[in-house]
DNA sequence: AGTTAGTGGAGAGAATCTCTCCGCTTCTGC
DNA sequence: GCAGAAGCGGAGAGATTCTCTCCACTAACT
């Protein structure tokens, strides 16, 4: 922990804050109490939302949840991609958190994978996903945050594979799209069956799947093998395509 | 195969059709070559639909992507339900048949099962999910259908357990939830990393961590253990409901 | 080749969603 | 406490999307 940006909130002098007090993007330059709870109940519907639903989700729907007025939403996030992008930064900057964290307390490097992902899967780390590609332009702090949190989950799986704790034949898409997967509620009977509990069962069970007991190879996965790497591509892709088509060269 | 119901097409008499010809439910009677191949092409459209964008997706969507005018949807099914009941009988039916002859070609049951679960992957088994609970109106012959696919999956999991090859605590649940989980299409990402093949890998690795090995216990896993009699008790609380609703007791 | 089941698409009407405006409430600094 | 300002909720106009029907045309069976 410590090195966490989500909500600054510097209680004394507040230098971000645009001179109009717009707070860009969503950011909480300096509010009042309760608009600042308002904002993460905001925040937090919206992830909900934005997972069961889709990042085109009704706004109406996320205030609802929230359990604030719809003015109030458009007052904090101007618009979708502003509060996509609020929940992202969000999801982004607690994870990157949780790897710090877990890396200390766990046993060892397959505990600490193991932990990340049963985090992650609570924090709904799912919700960054929709919006990571094509969705929000990503700007330098974005795709900082973006890179901040792939790069040390590559790191815990590349760990827990030096130690022969991990088969060597998976990659980073085999954890992450996993936990996305995971985290999505199951359609109807979820709710009914106690969907969350289900989760992080399921996950142990994928958990002893991705463990390398003694037995040296056992069978030999199919493609695709997805690579952190891999989503860095398609990002740049996607950004190219972006570019092309309302940025640069105007006519 | 052989007991599939699913297109009766009787090429001779046609016993079963309505005397006004109005193909109750969807189902076809005895229809022109090309009429049966588009219900084929909208059934296939509206799983998939289905599967993401839940079941109130846009049926000129439905239309659209199974490439025939909206009003051939309609004349087929008159309204959603009846289209979604369509798919749901299509898919019990299909794996029905799956689940026999996985038997026959398996080498043990731990394969019949594997089998199973990757064809299940591949006939969009979630699709039926969303409308088996709360959203379509069961009558016998769907329940029949529900019945005949639950009852010989749990089967075939007791007997890979029996041999020994599937750990024990584990249960119906977290082999159909999770292939329906594996189902539905990662959002944005998914597209550009070929989803499919992942969806197969993935199960591969949760095969993995179903197998019981050598090693006695491994760990225990935490609840819930959802049971084929789970379901049956949610579809009858969901059943009861319904019709105090808008059944029998009128106000 | 004639008959008729089947087809596509335009479009009316209904439903939903976005986003703003304005009067009221709640915080904060004194 | 009190004043002032920041924040709040919700109604509603306008735009968009969705449902479902009608009708002139096409292609399959006999």
């Amino acid at each position: 922990m410590g090195a966490a940006a989500d909500p600054p909130q510097t209680p004394g002098k507040t230098p971000g804050t645009t001179p109009d007090g717009s707070a860009p993007g969503g950011r909480p330059g300096r509010m009042r109490a309760d608009a600042l709870r308002n904002r993460r109940l905001i925040l937090d519907a919206a992830r909900d939302v934005f997972i069961e639903a889709g990042p085109d989700a009704p706004l109406d729907e996320i205030a609802r949840r929230a359990g604030v007025g719809i003015a109030t939403l458009y007052r904090r996030f101007p618009d979708r991609d502003a509060l996509i992008r609020g929940v992202v930064m969000h999801t982004f900057t607690v994870l990157s958190d949780t790897v710090q964290a877990v890396r200390e307390e766990a046993a060892d490097p397959f505990d600490a994978l193991r932990r990340f992902m049963h985090v992650a899967l609570d924090e709904k780390i799912g919700a960054a996903m929709p919006a990571l590609v094509g969705r929000v332009v990503f700007d330098d702090e974005l795709d900082n945050a973006r890179r901040g949190l792939g790069s040390p989950i590559e790191e815990l799986l590349r760990d827990a594979q030096a130690a022969g704790l991990v088969r060597p034949d998976v990659a980073f898409g085999d954890i992450t799209l996993m936990v996305i997967r995971l985290c999505r509620p199951l359609p109807a009977v979820a709710k009914l069956l106690v969907d969350d509990r289900l989760a992080h069962r399921q996950l142990d069970i994928y958990l002893d799947g991705l463990r390398s007991d003694g037995t040296p190879a056992r069978h030999s996965l199919p493609p695709p093998l997805v690579t952190l790497a891999d989503f860095d591509r398609i990002r740049a892709e996607l950004h190219a395509a972006h570019e092309d088509e309302n940025g640069s060269a105007p006519g």
